[in-house]
DNA sequence: AGCCAGGCAAGTG
DNA sequence: CACTTGCATGGC
């Protein structure tokens, strides 16, 4: 096992793990309570991850812990993860530049004070399409409790340190899986539209990583083939897992928001009221839509 | 007990 | 196109 650390860069800091892999923006790191040695030093909590076979040197699933104390972020995995987190947690994205283009607003001035450090992630495609297909009416704990689900129940088992865990299964693997196990998993009635998706993947084999070249409006039509995949779910991948920036996903509670601090924006319709937002909150509209969100769940 | 949660597909007018 | 309905589950 190797271990390392990354010191983010003078122009990239703040970093706020915490806040970047718990605010519900991605559902695939897990609170790792068998990394002993990494509590040291520090109240935070560790956190691990198991990269998907695609995404690794190696070829096959990797595990990731990681850790962060001040501006530094340990991390222990088999070979060097330094570029890998770089990429994964946006370390090199400027997040003072990032914030001042957004329009002035008390609400917004008090989102960006209290959760700065806040990052979208880069996330593999299929983990992140499975997830928010599965987050149709349901609470952020639940979403992330189906993905570590599906994960020990269909993903392959990698040991690290003594320890078993589990990578998100492949669309193959989850084109295996019949819907009533799916259900078993308490999926409900999103069990069908997982199912579909997997195997339609699976069985035209469909590379999902044309979204990130596509643009913005090519991929949403692109990602919404997918059963269950909406406009809304569309938005989301396309931003945390597609690189598109300024996607804003327009979910209950930024509509919330909307109505109350930016009214004007708000339409009858969801796709009018995304492009609205993305017009009015600039390139990197969907990093102001985190942070908005954050506010509202925190209760700003 | 009822309402709601990071909505969507299918049906109707 | 706009609008309505059914859909699983669990926490408050």
């Amino acid at each position: 096992m190797k271990t390392g650390s990354i010191h983010c860069p003078a122009d990239a800091r703040p970093f706020n793990l915490r806040a970047s892999v718990e605010g519900g923006h991605t559902f695939r790191w897990q609170r790792d309570y068998g990394a002993g040695e990494m509590y040291d030093d520090t109240a935070l909590p560790a956190y691990v991850t198991v990269l998907p076979a695609t995404e690794t040197e190696s070829g096959s699933p990797e595990v990731v812990r990681l850790r962060q104390s001040g501006d530094r972020l340990y991390w222990q995995a088999e070979y060097d993860m330094t570029e890998v987190l770089i990429d994964h947690l946006r370390l090199d994205d400027e997040l003072d530049s990032i914030t001042k283009t957004f329009p002035d607003g008390p609400l917004m001035s008090r989102a960006v004070d209290e959760i700065m450090g806040l990052r979208l992630p880069n996330d593999p495609i299929f983990p992140t399409l499975i997830a928010f297909i599965c987050s149709s009416q349901m609470r952020v704990p639940r979403i992330h409790q189906m993905q570590v689900a599906l994960a020990e129940t269909f993903g392959t088992p990698v040991e690290f340190d003594e320890l078993t865990y589990h990578a998100f299964p492949t669309p193959s693997q989850l084109a295996a899986a019949s819907e009533d196990d799916l259900r078993a998993l308490k999926l409900g009635y999103r069990a069908r539209y997982v199912k579909d998706t997997a195997s339609l993947i699976h069985t035209e084999d469909i590379d999902l990583s044309q979204a990130i070249d596509l643009s913005y409006d090519e991929a949403v039509d692109f990602l919404q083939q997918f059963m269950g995949v909406g406009a809304k779910v569309a938005d989301c991948v396309a931003l945390y897992a597609c690189r598109h920036l300024e996607a804003v996903p327009v979910d209950t509670w930024i509509q919330k928001v909307l109505e109350s601090e930016y009214p004007s924006l708000v339409d009858s319709s969801y796709n009018e009221t995304a492009r609205a937002a993305r017009s009015h909150f600039g390139p990197y509209a969907g990093y102001a839509q985190a942070y908005l969100f954050a506010a509202a769940r925190d209760g700003l």
